[in-house]
Parts: C-alpha cells; sequence; structure tokens
DNA sequence: CTTCTAATTAGATATTTGTTAAATTACATA
DNA sequence: TATGTAATTTAACAAATATCTAATTAGAAG
C-alpha cells in the first residue's frame, strides 16, 4: 500500500539525528565512524539510522575495505524542494552550482531581483521555481529588522509594499522559516540561523 | 531551533491516520465527529492528531455551533510541490476533475486501464488525451520497483512485455518526469511513486 | 593464522506515541 | 435551567523507537 511509503518516508525525516546525519552527508559521503563521533552517538546508533533512511531510499552505501561510506540518493538531491531539503542543501549548493564561483553566484542573485522586480522595487510575482523563490524571499526579509516584533497588521503592509498577495508571501515566510510567528506576533528568524547553521551538527 | 520545526513537520506526517485525515479535508472541511466515523477511531483520537497537525500548522479550525470544522491550512494548496503534498492534493489541482470525488476517479482511472489494456494486460495504444495517458503511464511505471536502477536495455525490455514501441513510451516516462535517466541508466522518480494516492482512502 | 578496524547484531532500557474508555467541558437550544 | 451534541481531557496501556553496552561478524593487513 501506497500510504505506508509515504508515511515511511516521513518517519525517515521525523527524528533529528537523522536529519543531522543528512546534513552531514550533503557535504559529501561520510563512513560510520565519522558520522558517529561528529554527532556523538556510537556506531550502533549510526547503523540503526542508516538503516531507516536507507529504507526510504535516502541514501547509498558504498564499502571501501572495511569501511561503508554513506550518501544521499541522488533523487533526494533532485526533488529537493521543501524547507527540509532546502535545509540540508543550503550550504552544499543545490548540485548544479556546486561548482559556481562566489561571483557567479551573486550575479545569479543579480539576474533575479532584475527579473522579479519592477524598478519600482516591486515584486512582479513569485518564482515558481524553489531556489529563484528563495533569493527573492530572501531579498524582502533583508528589508525587516532583526530583534523587531510585527504584529500581523504591520507585515501585511510591509508585503503590500511590494506586493498585493501578502497572505501567500506571509506564508512563504514562514514556510520557509525567514520569519517565525507565535501568537500572531511575527519575527524575523535571526539571519544566523538560516545563512550559518553549522552548529546543528 | 530550526531542527525542531522540521522534525516536526515530518512527524506530523509520520501517521497513517493523520495522512488519511489530510487527504479527507483535501475534499473540504469537515468536523471532529465525521472525520472519526470515516477513519474508524475514537473522537479522542482526532482531537489527539488534530494537535498534531495543529502544531505544524497543517490544518486551520473553525467552530460552528458545537462542532468545529477542520480544513488544510492553505499554504498547502499552493505549494505542493513535493510528494506528500502531491498526492493530497493531486485531485484538487489536476483541472477540470477539481469536484470530482475520490470515488469518482477511481471509476474513471479503471475505466480508461479497461479500454486501453487488453485482457491480457498489453497496452493497445497510448491514450491521445493528456489526462489519459498520464493514467496509462502510472498504471506501468507502478509495475518498477523504487530505487532500482534499470539498464536501457532492461528498460526496453520491461516495456515491451505491454508494447512494441518502447521507444515512444520510454520517452513519455522521461518527458512527464516518471523517471529519470542519466547516462544510459533509468530510474524511478520516487515522486511519482508517492503520488499514486488511489488505494489509499 | 592473528590482529586490527569498522560495522552490525542482540539484548536491555527509557521515552515517545497511538489508541481507547470514561469523565469533563463548551455551546446551543428547548 | 435542563438537555443534547460535539470536543477535549485524563488515565491507562500497548506498541514503536532511540539509544546504549557487549558480543559478533566482515574485511584488510600484517
Amino acid at each position: 500500500m501506497q500510504l505506508d511509503k509515504i508515511v515511511g518516508y516521513h518517519k525517515a525525516l521525523a527524528d533529528p539525528t537523522r536529519i543531522k546525519i543528512l546534513i552531514l552527508l550533503a557535504d559529501g559521503e561520510r563512513n560510520g565512524l565519522t558520522l558517529a563521533e561528529k554527532l556523538s552517538v556510537t556506531p550502533a546508533t549510526i547503523t540503526h539510522h542508516a538503516a531507516k533512511l536507507r529504507e526510504a531510499s535516502l541514501i547509498n552505501e558504498r564499502r571501501e575495505k572495511n569501511a561503508i561510506y554513506f550518501s544521499l540518493n541522488d533523487y533526494f538531491i533532485k526533488n529537493s524542494s521543501t524547507a527540509t531539503e532546502n535545509l540540508i542543501y543550503r550550504r552544499a549548493g543545490s548540485q548544479g552550482e556546486a561548482d559556481m564561483s562566489i561571483n557567479d553566484q551573486a550575479r545569479t542573485r543579480e539576474a533575479v531581483l532584475k527579473n522579479f522586480f519592477t524598478m519600482e522595487g516591486k515584486l512582479k510575482h513569485l518564482p515558481a521555481q524553489l531556489k529563484k523563490k528563495l533569493i527573492v524571499l530572501e531579498h524582502l526579509v533583508s528589508k525587516l529588522d532583526l530583534g523587531r516584533k510585527y504584529g500581523e497588521k504591520e507585515i501585511n503592509e510591509f508585503i503590500k509594499a511590494f506586493h498585493e498577495d501578502f497572505a501567500t508571501i506571509r506564508r512563504e515566510f514562514i514556510m520557509h522559516q525567514y520569519m517565525y510567528r507565535e501568537e500572531q506576533i511575527y519575527e524575523l528568524n535571526p539571519r544566523e540561523m538560516w545563512a550559518r547553521w553549522e552548529e546543528l551538527s
């Protein structure tokens, strides 16, 4: 039954240790011992989690001498569209731009902004492609104050200065975790949180 | 911490009952009692799961008299790009059949399969109409193994068991992204696999 | 054959989680 | 106010899960 596949997929990602494993693997393959050390768990625990990730087809394994190297399954990479995959791949860069120089990236960013914003600074529409959408969202969010709390009405007004469909964009802010919402109060997710996630490991 | 949100999100979707609730809600809002009845669980169980779904911002609630109506958080509607959301929204999204019941769709599907496959399970020919063609392609692809890599010759043989024009059908697999091809190696796109929701009800 | 390293298994334990029955709360209306 | 319906809470329990330690297996290299 297909339901099991879906549930299994989410179960595989429903554990912090496993997410951390995936984050580590996004940087490149790694064997069990180094994963265990990096995450401060025993090798047995890694074996346990590796089995779950394997069942969900999220990782591949390769034997070299008596070490087993784990790596991310390619299709996980290609289908990365949610916050999770975004989190995991933010640093590694979504495969295509792995070898992009920092200048190339800046140029891409500029091109996207030029494309989706009018000369007056209005947002034409949200890009459908995740990578571009994130560039746009980051641009908007960069104009908010760090540490300040915004009421819902305030946030709506802010967004409306760029685009009339504030509800959608507000939702995007939340889902992509550029902002947190708590009891109708919105607050920027400290930049370190999404730009520097290394501390997760 | 960001990690908790991600894990929480996946935990929310890591239970079959909750997925079924979301599927039911994709048809429209529903109150707790009818959900309980439809899923053959007690109202207490629904309350329990609703809390989890609410924590993950997947549903909204509305009170009318003394009944509480649950509905999907609209975020999902606009971002149904991943396997799960795609699964849940497939019928709502596919234009034209938006108001088709899950039963109607199952019936359509059966009719199409009956029409385009012989009694021996051979494919007569590919439907010209897109919607029907996709039904046929999904049916074929559902017989492939998830996570397995197929050589070109293997894929051809597989298709030939259904129809001699393997080249066309192979191309359709790729075009409609049921499979990926890389260096002559074909592999099922897990997303499409998971998107087969028919048997879930 | 012995030794070393890496990974897995097996068993144990504590925690979390899904479910239910029973009691309770919240609204609506007669 | 009393009654009925829907939802929640509480307490209990079984099942699943994450982790560890200790023992075992797999492979490489002396």
